[in-house]
DNA sequence: GCCGTTTTCGGCCCGACTGTTTTCAGTCG
């Protein structure tokens, strides 16, 4: 059972109390702790596995009665508890609230008075007119559902964050010169650089903020302008991604982009520090409970100041245990674009890349690269171009040829090797040593059992001409799902080899993704974070891939292309010297 | 039910929006 069914249990059970009139407190008590679980850094099967009940009092909102459940459920699959109070009411109350709009509350009225049980049964009864005669639910609530229904079942709930930049990038470029326009950024979960986004906040100050607002609902890319008032405006964008722009006052800009930043968990945690210290939190000050005096803040470093606490960068802010962290002076600093030094993972039009060798190169050094690894695709990978033995090699030729003539850069001959099904490489040995840098990763027979795929990898990992193991479980955010692996098998086996695990930091990988990371960094795995570019604007991926690295609190001693290529080279060259760097 | 730089008891984040209300409940983030 992985986090987000187990936080689904808590939030159910939160749900159902407060049907039966339990006490407030207890019912946020589930809801917090499922939340926190939501999104907590590490699998609590993996914790309960190695460190049983005391691991899992570790984690923030898990006290006696939920630890207990927890275990209950990570070791027989159920809750008995769970599933009595599942049976006091009717089944409908936890399928119909997955519907927006629709709470526990409204959930148990429908299926109770309609005998509802289902997404379809409630439809029918939209359209039938039933739900609208029910007591404290009109004609305009009804609709509501309606629609809101009908938006789940056609639309993603989710996008990628690499599309979603994609839309923020050209909305901020296309307000870049509107008059007046002082700040203009994103906030929310883009902002944390979550991989997924449900909607993009945008906020900003502005002389005229009438004049952003409409200049918003004016552009050619606005499919639906939903809300237009004075100091907010709500927008459909092209595939029905919302965007919002809020124009605030300069004075209050910290307390609102900190706010709007989130996580809610992150502000729940953060308003109950200032509760203790008789202080209340809102989006547009701090209130001192005694005297009530209000403070503003036009930046967040002084908000979180006033609160006692190190600025918080919006990657950690998931309510896990930055607050406690910032409090102690302990949050790291995190590793920036600015810190890498070079690339290990390109590809160009020899084989599945669109640009060639020379291009590629430029491009690599004007996005301040020092080095870069060109990886073309192994022969086995016929779809891709791969290069057999005789191209690889006169492939090797043309790369140090060009190293010679050009400068600003350094070139390191490479490959993304496929690691075939039975874990042996698609090159031989003789040819892997010829090269500066061998990328392993799997690209065939990825619906392998997770033993046989585990053992694959590690097998690979095993071959010592293996520097990298690439986008160690092949997922493809809302199309692919992961590859079935023993991940902390992998990382161990990572660790014993010395094998350096790669941050892939195509938009649509991510992979290794952020929880995964932050295992990986806390058991010394050293990571890469590689653009895997395969034309020439691909280098700017490597932004994202630091992103989820800093998600994965990971400073840049733990990102081995943050080296110099003399140190990596030596890092590369005696691979127990990799696995001492994280 | 959880938690502690005032507390192991006595508190618990905060506001906006919507629709159905005549003073507020439900939902959301």
């Amino acid at each position: 059972m992985n986090n987000e069914e187990i936080a689904q249990v808590f939030n159910n059970i939160g749900d159902l109390l407060g049907l039966k009139g339990e006490i407030i407190f207890k019912i946020r008590a589930y809801s917090k702790a499922a939340r926190t679980i939501e999104h907590y850094p590490m699998e609590l099967a993996q914790i309960f596995k190695e460190e049983g009940e005391a691991g899992l009092s570790n984690v923030p909102s898990v006290g006696p009665a939920i630890n207990k459940k927890i275990q209950e459920l990570l070791s027989t699959g159920g809750l008995e508890y769970y599933e009595k109070l599942k049976a006091e009411f009717p089944d409908g109350v936890i399928a119909l609230k997955d519907v927006p709009g629709v709470g526990p509350k409204t959930a148990y009225k429908i299926s109770k008075e309609l005998g509802v049980n289902d997404l379809n049964g409630l439809e029918a009864a939209l359209k039938e007119g039933a739900v609208a005669g029910l007591p404290g639910l009109g004609e305009k609530a009804a609709a509501n559902i309606l629609h809101h229904l009908q938006t789940l079942k056609t639309k993603d709930r989710r996008i990628p964050i690499g599309r979603a930049l994609g839309v923020v990038e050209e909305i901020v470029g296309a307000l870049h010169d509107v008059p007046g326009l002082h700040r203009l950024e994103p906030a929310g979960s883009l902002r944390r650089y979550r991989e997924t986004v449900g909607d993009i906040d945008l906020m900003g100050t502005a002389e005229d903020p009438e004049m952003v607002l409409s200049a918003l609902a004016r552009l050619p890319q606005v499919t639906e302008v939903l809300v237009h008032g004075p100091k907010k405006v709500s927008v459909l964008v092209k595939n029905g991604l919302q965007v919002d722009l809020r124009i605030v006052e300069e004075e209050v800009y910290g307390s609102l982009i900190q706010y709007f930043t989130g996580s809610q968990q992150h502000n729940v945690m953060l308003r109950e520090r200032a509760r203790r210290r008789g202080l209340s939190i809102n989006e547009y000050g701090i209130t001192d409970l005694e005297t009530g005096r209000v403070e503003r803040f036009a930046t967040e470093e002084a908000m979180y100041q006033r609160l006692g606490l190190q600025f918080i960068p919006p990657e950690l802010r998931e309510g896990q245990r930055e607050i406690e962290q910032a409090a102690k002076g302990a949050i790291p600093h995190l590793v920036e674009v600015s810190d890498l030094r070079g690339d290990l993972h390109s590809h160009t039009s020899e084989s599945d890349g669109r640009d060639t060798l020379e291009e590629m190169v430029l491009a690599a050094r004007a996005a301040g690269l020092e080095y870069l690894a060109i990886t073309d695709h192994s022969s086995g990978r016929g779809i891709a171009n791969g290069l057999s033995d005789q191209r690889l090699l006169e492939h090797i030729d043309r790369i140090r040829e060009l190293n010679g003539r050009i400068d600003g850069i350094e070139l390191l001959t490479g490959s993304e090797v496929d690691i075939r099904a039975d874990g042996t490489m698609d090159y031989s040995d003789e040819l892997l040593e010829k090269l500066d840098v061998v990328i392993g990763s799997v690209h065939s027979a990825m619906s392998q059992s997770k033993e046989v795929m585990t053992a694959r990898v590690i097998k690979a990992m095993g071959n010592p001409h293996v520097d990298i193991i690439g986008h160690p479980t092949c997922r493809i955010l809302g199309e692919r799902v992961p590859v079935e692996i023993d991940i902390e098998a992998i990382f161990r086996a990572a660790l014993e080899t010395g094998t350096v695990l790669e941050i892939d930091a195509q938009p649509g990988r991510l992979d290794l993704k952020d929880s995964y990371i932050y295992r990986a960094r806390e058991m010394g795995v050293a990571l890469v974070i590689d653009s895997d570019a395969h034309a020439t604007e691909q280098f700017d991926n490597l932004r994202l891939g630091v992103a989820v690295a800093r998600r994965g609190w990971c400073e840049k001693g733990h990102i081995l292309n943050t080296l110099t290529l003399e140190e990596l080279r030596a890092a590369l060259g005696s691979r127990s010297a990799v696995g001492a760097h994280g």
